[in-house]
RNA sequence: GGCCCCAUCGUCUAGCGGUUAGGACGCGGCCCUUUCACGGCUGAAACACGGGUUCGAUUCCCGUUGGGGUCACCA
């Protein structure tokens, strides 16, 4: 029978690993990066990666959390190379297997009830001993059945004194793990409702799959051994694994909603993060090459490796998250990023028309990007290229607009409307003459200008914002101001 | 609480018996500069503690403390 569950398809030698998500929630932070290393593990060893939607939890698993991991996974790129398995459609298979176990007498119908469990549990806990499963129906006849009651299918756990007392696992993160077999009880296989619960379905899912190696959080750690029982009874070969430490909030406290245990959807909609970013952050949390800090996709591919992942668990540095994304913004190509910034312009309810605008933005987007550290920067810091006259002024931009400098203003407006050649070239070289000739220096000429073309008292350079407003509009602007000044002054 | 794991600047990490303990984020200063950023330079900042082993421990071993994980008919 154990020969035909072996999988024909795998090829010997190839490394296959994969990401198995239970679609009871979002993909969050800490899956992306489990799924990140089984992808870059994989990649790295010219090997196979694979997905596995574990929806065995019938209660829990939902067709929005399939879609929303799906999804999250698909933006970072972390597609499987076939199809996702989805384990709940493999149950008969688990069965097969459960029944298999069954006849060779290395599991057993267990009548005992959750009441009763429940029961022991208690008294186990107010006599503070530890509780371990004891089932006497593990060496019962099974002629001693009581007609009609549901039974559970429960493994025959090794007992303390065999093989040494002792299982060993050689982890490739964790190093050698050891566990006394009296730690391990006869954990269920079969609910009694006839469906296979994680710890079955996992490790026949892996085997049938070919996964060689198991790379996930080390939460699993301890099922591991669990596993192991399975495998051994099955006589089939155990797996490498690979726990990886789990991510932790900024308190280090386990991470939780409140920390950035979000959806990676929310880091792409709400925080604004480009995938390259979110990658790259995830890759280096936990992981080390030398003082490398940014890492490309081919690069992270040829350099991992899991020697590499730290034991210890990490805290998640939104600090450090919004640098990387800085960096990675100033790296992105224009009208990349104008696509991404455009949608949120419209939003913000600006004189955005995407058709007759996304040229405009285009053009400011190399002035814009060194100043944002994620998206939603990007699209405050265009915002003022889209906004109506006249301009709503900031209360810092609206006080550097008065007496002088007012007055400077209206020169200011004589000069440019003078001008006819407006490029940021031309436009540079008159002002500074400007400033020059009237002994000034360029600040008390350019802030004026700023307030009054911007409603603000930061921008790109000047002389780039009166270039990508244009003419036209600069001008009204300023006239704007004039008159709204002279009326403020009278 | 039992079991398992972990421990270098505030954070992410490099280090794999002998180093002025390196880098990055963040923080301070200086420079660049029309503002804000970007960029450059620079400063402060760590081997949790106690025992061993060793000529010599951040590095190896043990313990303490601290942190984390896990103890379901959830995954």
């Amino acid at each position: 029978m154990a020969s035909s569950v072996s999988p024909e398809s795998v090829e010997p030698g190839l490394v296959v690993t994969r990401f198995a998500p239970s679609p009871s929630g979002y993909l969050h932070i800490g899956g992306a990066r489990t799924a990140l290393f089984n992808w870059l593990f994989a990649r790295h060893h010219g090997g196979k990666y694979l997905l596995r939607i574990e929806d065995t939890d019938r209660a829990r698993s939902t067709e929005p959390a399939i879609a929303a991991i799906l999804d999250g996974l698909a933006w970072l790129g972390l597609e499987g190379d076939e199809p996702p398995v989805f384990q709940f459609a493999r149950s008969e298979r688990h069965a097969e297997v459960a029944a298999h176990l069954l006849a060779a007498g290395h599991a057993y119908r267990c009548y005992l009830t959750s009441e009763e469990l429940a029961e022991r549990r208690a008294l186990a806990q107010s006599e503070r001993r530890p509780f371990r499963i004891v089932s006497e129906w593990r060496d019962r006849d099974q002629a001693d059945a009581p007609a009609g009651v549901p039974f559970v299918v429960r493994v025959k756990a090794p007992r303390a004194d065999e093989r040494r007392g002792e299982t060993v696992i050689e982890d490739r993160v964790q190093g050698r793990v050891t566990v006394a077999n009296a730690e391990l009880d006869d954990f269920v296989l079969l609910r009694s409702d006839g469906t296979p619960t994680y710890m079955l379905a996992v490790v026949v899912d892996d085997h049938d799959m070919g996964v060689t190696h198991v790379i996930r959080g080390d939460d699993h750690l301890n099922n591991a051994f669990r596993q192991l029982v399975i495998l051994d009874a099955m006589g089939w070969a155990h797996p490498v694994y690979a726990h990886v430490p789990l991510i932790h909030g900024a308190d280090g406290a386990k991470l939780s909603k409140r920390h950035g245990a979000l959806g990676v959807d929310a880091y792409r909609d709400e925080m604004g993060l480009l995938p390259e970013t979110v990658l790259n952050y995830l890759l280096r949390l936990g992981w080390g090459s030398g003082d490398r800090e940014i890492i490309s996709r081919d690069e992270a591919v040829a350099l991992f490796d899991l020697d590499g992942v730290g034991k210890s668990p990490s805290r998640f540095d939104t600090k450090k998250l919004l640098n990387l994304n800085g960096h990675y913004i100033r790296e992105a190509s224009p009208a990349r990023l104008a696509d991404l910034v455009a949608p949120k312009l419209a939003a913000m309810g600006l004189d955005f028309d995407l058709s007759r605008d996304l040229a405009k933005l285009n053009a400011a987007m190399p002035e814009l990007q060194p100043r944002a550290h994620d998206l939603d920067e990007l699209a405050r810091g265009a915002a003022f290229l889209f906004v109506m006259r006249p301009l709503a002024m900031d209360p810092k931009a609206a006080a550097l607009l008065t007496g002088d400098a007012l007055t400077l203003l209206g020169d200011l407006k004589v000069l440019l409307t003078a001008t006819n050649d407006w490029t940021t070239e031309a436009l540079e070289a008159n002002l500074k003459a400007e400033a020059e000739q009237r002994g000034l220096g360029l600040g008390k000429l350019a802030q004026p200008l700023r307030a009054a073309l911007t409603g603000q008292t930061t921008s790109p350079g000047i002389f780039d914002v009166l270039a990508l407003l244009g003419r036209d509009e600069s001008l009204a602007r300023i006239r704007d101001r004039l008159a709204g000044g002279m009326a403020a002054t009278t």
